[in-house]
RNA sequence: GGUCGAUUCGUCUAGGGGUCUAGGACACCGCCCUUUCACGGCGGCGACACGGGUUCAAAUCCCGUAUCGACUACCA
């Protein structure tokens, strides 16, 4: 048998990062065991799923490079299906109509009125219509508004093996008769899951922790259907810093996909990290490209804690986990620059740095260059943020490091448009040979190396820091070398 | 309130009775390299929640306590 995953998120938000773990986790295990990867849209609550964050979703898992394998289900078209499977369970006696009027509770109020009547300890078997017999049930049902529950035996409990957290118990009186049918006839969410878990012939359920106690409850369903159960594999959740599960609600777009996105993180950089948040191939390993995450993932290496995923708000070095950060500019300074390339190109474009002739006639220049500035940058973002004096003459001088570098030394302003005349008739405009100039330069004038070269800098990019200043040099080339150093603009600021 | 689960450096984690004066990564700090900043190299700081047992031996097994989390809906 083949194995069948799915990832089944509900419309209500954009996909964020708990769901894209999970996503993650369900890929890979398709992945490594041969299997396929399924999405399912759980859009059963009208009220809330909308179709944008649905396009939303699909945008994220597309990133990140996860295409489901057979075509999408929208739990919302199964409807019909469900209510079937409910008749059959009623007319078997399974399941019984429960004509107590409907509670009508505020939304915000739902919390604290699951917790008081929680508290109550009341029976969970003791509802007056759990018994009626069937010509009594049905002629009430004539004149009066019904939901459908399921009948939960007495006494017993429920177990299941999880693949994470190993032997798994709940006791039936623990779990009420829940509804499968609302009194308007809408199918709720644990009877629309088994029900299209098993169409799907979904064998492995991999998703987090918080439905543990969904999973007890839908065997429940399994079993009054008569199938068998499939595997579960629960995981653990991801919490902010401060202990609580991550939402949008609370935390804001640090918990989005999209942000990841725009903020210039690479998805197989994105990816691996996620990989790791709960998961880990026990060695030393940290780095793993897609290949190798599918080859090496086990259910059974999945972790049973919590993980934390850290940020400091309002901290812009630490915006977000450091390792992510720390990872995707590992993968931007390694990756193969042809794989680089196409990542670049579209920031470059949105910047509007992009020239056709970096495909083609300079596609030489344009290698060396992402090559030189790629060993410092964190984002894509920086390519056309830190990188843009590598594409543009229109780029801006940080104050700070003309301070910095040209203030020291009055005499720059005359030293570096000189320094452009003596670069003007050096031929061979490379590294080497431009060391044996400028520091023949320096050494005439009685100073550092390093302050004539990072002056240079200053007047070349508009930054105190960056790649190696001769390397700079020879990649923008002799005429824009000496057209920045003879400019006067940062002398007239 | 109840049920279930979890608890190793700030964070992600390795370790599942002796090899643990607890290993790695990120972050932080220092030194080296160096024209700057990074990278890299070297080093530093830094953890077994607590209390009882079991055992010759406990981070590891058992029991309590604490803390955190999830769930507890005619939401998903």
């Amino acid at each position: 048998m083949t194995t069948r995953v799915r990832f089944a998120p509900s419309p209500t938000g954009y996909l964020h990062i708990g769901s894209a773990r999970t996503a993650l986790f369900n890929y890979l295990y398709a992945r490594h065991t041969g299997g396929k990867f399924l999405l399912r849209i759980e859009d059963t609550d009208l009220a809330r799923s909308t179709e944008e964050s649905t396009r939303s979703i699909l945008e994220g898992l597309k990133w990140l490079g996860f295409e489901p394998d057979e075509e999408i289900v929208f739990q919302s078209n199964n409807a019909d299906k469900h209510r079937a499977a409910v008749a059959k369970l009623l007319a078997e006696g399974k399941a019984y109509r429960d004509f107590t009027p409907k509670a009508e509770t505020a939304d915000k109020n739902v919390k604290a009125a699951i917790v008081e009547r929680a508290k109550e300890n009341q029976d969970m078997r003791a509802n007056p219509f759990r018994d009626l017999s069937k010509e009594e049930s049905d002629e009430k049902a004539q004149t009066e508004p019904f939901a459908i529950r399921l009948k939960i035996a007495k006494s017993g409990k429920t177990s299941f093996q999880d693949a994470v957290y190993g032997l798994l118990e709940r006791d039936y009186n623990e779990i009420e008769d829940l509804v499968l049918l609302r009194s308007d006839g809408h199918p709720l969410y644990n009877l629309a899951v088994v029900c299209d878990d098993i169409e799907m012939e979904i064998t492995h359920i991999i998703r987090g922790q918080d439905h543990l106690t969904n999973s007890h409850k839908q065997i429940l369903i399994y079993e009054a259907l008569g199938k068998e159960p499939p595997k579960f594999a629960h995981l653990p959740l991801i919490l902010a810093p401060d202990k609580k599960k991550l939402s949008k609600r609370i935390h804001g777009e640090i918990v989005a996909m999209t942000t990841y996105r725009d903020a210039g993180f690479l998805p197989e950089a994105f990816r691996n990290f996620l990989a790791l948040l709960g998961w880990s191939n026990k060695t030393e390993q940290e780095i793993m490209s897609l290949e190798e995450l599918i080859d090496q993932f086990e259910l059974e290496n999945i972790h049973r804690s919590n993980a934390v995923f850290n940020f400091e708000k309002d901290n812009p070095k630490h915006w977000t986990d450091d390792k992510a950060i720390w990872m995707n500019a590992e993968y931007i300074r390694t990756m193969p620059l042809e794989e680089l390339l196409p990542l670049v190109k579209p920031e470059l474009k949105a910047a509007k740095l992009w020239r056709d002739e970096y495909d083609d006639d300079d596609k030489e220049w344009f290698e060396n260059t992402l090559n030189l500035i790629r060993q410092r940058f964190f984002t894509l973002k920086d390519f056309s943020a830190q990188g843009r004096a590598f594409f543009s003459e229109d780029f801006d001088f940080d104050k700070a490091a003309i301070e910095k570098n040209l203030g020291k030394e009055p005499n720059l302003k005359i030293w570096l448009p000189e320094l452009a005349v003596v670069l003007e008739n050096v031929e061979d405009f490379t590294h080497d040979t431009l060391q044996e100039v400028v520091k023949e330069f320096c050494e005439a004038k009685g100073t550092k190396l390093g302050v004539l070269l990072n002056g240079a800098r200053v007047l070349l990019t508009g930054q105190g820091v960056g790649p190696s200043m001769l390397a700079i040099f020879e990649t923008l080339g002799k005429e824009k070398s000496v057209m920045r150093l003879k400019s006067q603009i940062v002398w007239n600021l």
